[in-house]
This record gives C-alpha cells, structure tokens and sequence, in this order.
DNA sequence: ACAAATGATACCAATATGATATCATTACAT
DNA sequence: ATGTAATGATATCATATTGGTATCATTTGT
C-alpha cells in the first residue's frame, strides 16, 4: 500500500523548498539542498511547470518559482499529475456488469475508503506541510481547519 | 490508487462463495461459477490454502473447504496475502534518517490515511461482505457494528 | 492402474516505477 | 556573434509488480 509515489514526495520537497524563496531557483541550487539526482529533479521540475504548479525561464539565470501560494497547491494536484488520476471510477470492475451483489458491496466499502483518502489529499496543501513542519511539530493537529 | 489488487479480489469472491457451501469444492466448479480463469483461479486457491485460510483435499474428489468462519475472516489478512503486509513502518523513507522536519510532517499525514486504510480493512470480514450483498443492499451502513 | 484432484514452480507479457542521458532551445554576458 | 548557463522535450533503461499461463509432481478414490 503506497499512497505516493518517490515523484510525488520530490515534488513536494521541490514545492517547499521553492516556497521558502523569492528568487528564481536553478535546478543545481535545489539539487545541492535536497539531495535528489539532479537528471531527475530536472525532469520533476519540468513536470511541475508544464502542469502550471511551476513557472520556469531559460536561459543564463534561469530557474524555477512558485506558481501560486503555498496555501493553494493542493497535495491532490500534486500527486495526480505523477499519480494519475485518483478519480473513483476506475476501480477494478470498470469493464465489467457487476458479477454479484456480494462483490458490488466490497466495492461501496472500497469506493468508500478511497473517498477518505482523495478528501485527505484534497484538503492538505504545500502551505499546510510547511506549517506543519516549522513549528516543531506543535500544530500537527490544526492542518483541517479549512474543511 | 489501487486499494486491492484482481487476486485479493477474486480471492473475496472464492471466500464468499465457499461460504455458502458445505461441502468440499473443486476448483473446476468455482470456475463455473465465478468465471475466473482455470489456472489463476487455481494459483489463488492454493495461496488461501498455504495461508491457512482454505482447507485442501487432494486426490480423488478432492477439493477446498474454508477453514473458519466468514465472520472470522478478515479483509485484511485476505489482502495482505496478496498484496504483501499493510503495516505503516515501510514509508518511502525507510532507509534515512529524517531528513527535514517538512517532510517528516507529509509523512505523518500519509500515516495517518494509511492507519484509517488499515482500520477499514481490518474490521471487514467476509461475513460483513456476504451480510451487506444478500439483503439487496439495504443493511449497506450496518457493517462497523463491530468496531 | 487410471483418473481426478491439489501442490509446487517456472515462466511470460504488460505496465509502473525510479532513474539516466541526450539533444534542442532560450537568453544573458562579453 | 559566440560561449555558456539554463530549461524543454524525449528516449532509454533496469527493476518490480501485476495479471495470467503452463508444467510436472503428488495424492487418492475407484
């Protein structure tokens, strides 16, 4: 059971790390902080902005910055775009009528737990884990007040 | 986001139907019944049978018996067969030491889902799921009166 | 001895995951 | 204009997982 993917946790880092700056951030910069292979930190990045999260210039002093605030990046977002979609539809059975009322009802409870994960994914956000973390842990439990 | 995998699947399908019968029962005829290709179908019995689960009987007139209750049977052990443990110690960072306190915070959060995941799946049994799918659906919210 | 069954494995194709490598393009500095 | 520092786009690769097949060994009732 994994629920993100190596991509994802890098992804995060990168958003964090980037949300700690105001200036653009060349790749060998967050490579030097984060201690992710740089070809693939790169191609990471490269995601992030071709979905929007990043902003990115060529060129001599190029670099990467936030797209949005830290509060609005949403882990959900983040983990769909090297995740797939977390959409309910496409549980196992999707091709099929459904064979019998026993299974069709593991189904309800599967469809069920995965709608808790998708909300949890849904209401966490970059600002969150920032907050999360640089408070010694204290506000661990405050992350839902915006549900 | 793939809770369980087609074996766990088809396994909760032999289960449930096992359930309902009292007799010894070959795969020939769960084959007939639960449209599951011969070898697979096979391959799954024999895994329920090594875990403890189904109860063989070789030879002639052979065939496979549940070995306890569906009630008794949980979901969890079920996928755990198939899909390997479920316990929350193997994150993806298992092999460093922690290495910001940012992400120590995504990852208490992970945990967090995944113990709910856990608990989900340990309090369904085969007994909830044959219970929830033979009265048409009408007992759907009744199946946590155990926890 | 034969046939009907499971036990144990080995194998295979397709996909996902984690990562690397390469060439193209852009843009600043001189 | 040219070199160099950067990202963009992509191709490739190794490994693991998933879904499924095939084969041979063993057991057992008739």
């Amino acid at each position: 059971m994994k629920l993100i993917t190596r991509d994802t946790d890098y992804a995060v880092r990168i958003l964090c790390y980037l949300s700690g700056k105001n200036e653009r951030t060349a790749v060998v910069e967050m490579v030097r902080e984060l201690k992710i292979p740089t070809a693939f930190l790169r191609r990471i990045a490269q995601r992030l902005s071709r979905a929007g999260m990043l902003t990115s210039v060529k060129g001599f002093n190029g670099g990467f910055t936030l797209s949005a605030k830290p509060r609005d990046i949403r882990l959900l977002d983040v983990a769909e775009i090297f995740q797939g979609s977390f959409s309910l539809n496409d549980c196992l059975f999707k091709r099929r009528i459904c064979p019998d009322r026993k299974t069709c009802f593991l189904r309800r409870q599967i469809l069920d737990i995965e709608k808790y994960v998708l909300d949890k994914f849904t209401s966490l956000t970059i600002g969150d884990i920032l907050a999360g973390g640089s408070i010694d842990g204290q506000k661990k439990n405050n992350q839902h007040r915006r549900k």
